[in-house]
DNA sequence: GTTCTAGAAC
DNA sequence: GTTCTAGAAC
């Protein structure tokens, strides 16, 4: 039987495979080349992405059929969330192998309801439905989704669930909040609890990686969430100037700013027009403020200081005795 | 000729 | 948010 990611990962779980193997570099059938996958890799959804040459279009996307959860996605129940969170490991149910999207109902919040930015609306209606590659951890209050279109190789989004947002329904940003509202603080308080847990449990699962935990000035996705970023940028999801202005520039403002800003007394005002204008902003590395011209050039840039587990496969290795080449 | 960007459509 | 693609850039 062919050594396959998923098997893999079910070994290691279940203790019959030691997790030094897991580490190792190794080559297996067609379906993979060389898989890298870190010894605490044991979410399948984002250790999948730390396969250097996997494609990023096997996994499920928001608007596309959600794939039923593997085996090793079945038994991944890691989180141990102080805020009753309910670890994902939920099969895949009608709602979530029909498009996300035929799930909306209609907002208020401008923009026609069930179009592409309501995409992130079913996960707070109903975070049960969803498999292991799409919902992370739920509790009533809050649910942590992982991003469909990863930036990074971990990128999570943190949803608050309380409908207090204008006329009942889910905040729409942060603009929404109330910092004279009691239930919009709570809210806060939470988020940032939730935040800080799923922060730290990446940063124990992925101790190579360095994370952000911020908003957009301006959001696409209409409901409200906190990105929790890991800072590799190693995706092929990661394509345009816009993409990479958006993480790396002020228009990524972290969440402990907007927290301050709040707990000040103060509503949160974006100014939209200059944020825009940073989206626009010419490419520099986020590290060592290297320019670059493309973005090709750039994410060939970003492989020079991604850590040795998650860089792309160097050319030695894609030349010792690759199946493919 | 190919690569890459950026704006329209969804 | 993404996809598609015309045309700019090389």
């Amino acid at each position: 039987m062919p050594l396959t990611l998923s098997r893999v990962l079910l070994l290691q779980q279940s203790r019959s495979l030691p997790v030094a193997v897991v580490f190792c570099v190794f080559r297996c059938s067609n379906e993979h080349r060389l898989l890298q996958v870190p010894a605490a890799a044991t979410s399948p959804a984002i250790a999948a992405r730390f396969t250097t040459t996997r494609p990023f279009s096997t996994m499920a996307r928001h608007t596309a059929p959600a794939a039923a959860p593997t085996a090793a996605a079945s038994s991944s129940s890691t989180s141990k969330s102080s805020t009753a969170t309910t670890a994902r490991a939920a099969p895949a149910t009608e709602v979530s192998r029909k498009n996300p999207l035929a799930a909306t109902k209609p907002t208020t919040t401008g923009a026609r309801a069930g179009s592409w930015a309501d995409a992130l609306l079913p996960y707070l209606e109903r975070p049960e439905t969803f498999p292991a590659t799409h919902v992370h951890s739920f509790s009533a209050d809050h649910v942590v989704v992982l991003d469909q279109f990863p930036k990074s190789k971990v990128h999570l989004l943190v949803m608050p669930r309380a409908r207090v947002g204008p006329r009942g329904k889910y905040l729409a940003s942060v603009e929404d909040l109330d910092p004279d509202n009691e239930a919009h603080v709570l809210v806060v308080e939470q988020l940032t609890e939730v935040c800080g847990e799923v922060e730290q449990e990446m940063r124990t699962k992925y101790p190579q990686l360095e994370f952000r935990v911020g908003i957009h000035t301006v959001p696409s996705m209409r409901h409200l969430h906190v990105h929790v970023i890991s800072q590799d940028f190693i995706s092929d999801r990661l394509k345009t100037k816009q993409h990479w202005n958006s993480f790396t520039s002020e228009f990524f403002v972290p969440w402990e700013r907007v927290k301050a800003t709040l707990a000040a007394g103060q509503r949160i005002k974006m100014d939209k027009a200059a944020a825009e204008a940073l989206l626009k902003r010419p490419l520099v590395c986020h590290k060592c403020s290297k320019a670059a011209r493309t973005m090709p050039d750039l994410k060939k840039h970003l492989e020079t200081h991604a850590p040795l587990a998650i860089a792309g496969s160097s050319p030695r290795e894609e030349n010792v005795d690759s199946p493919l080449a």
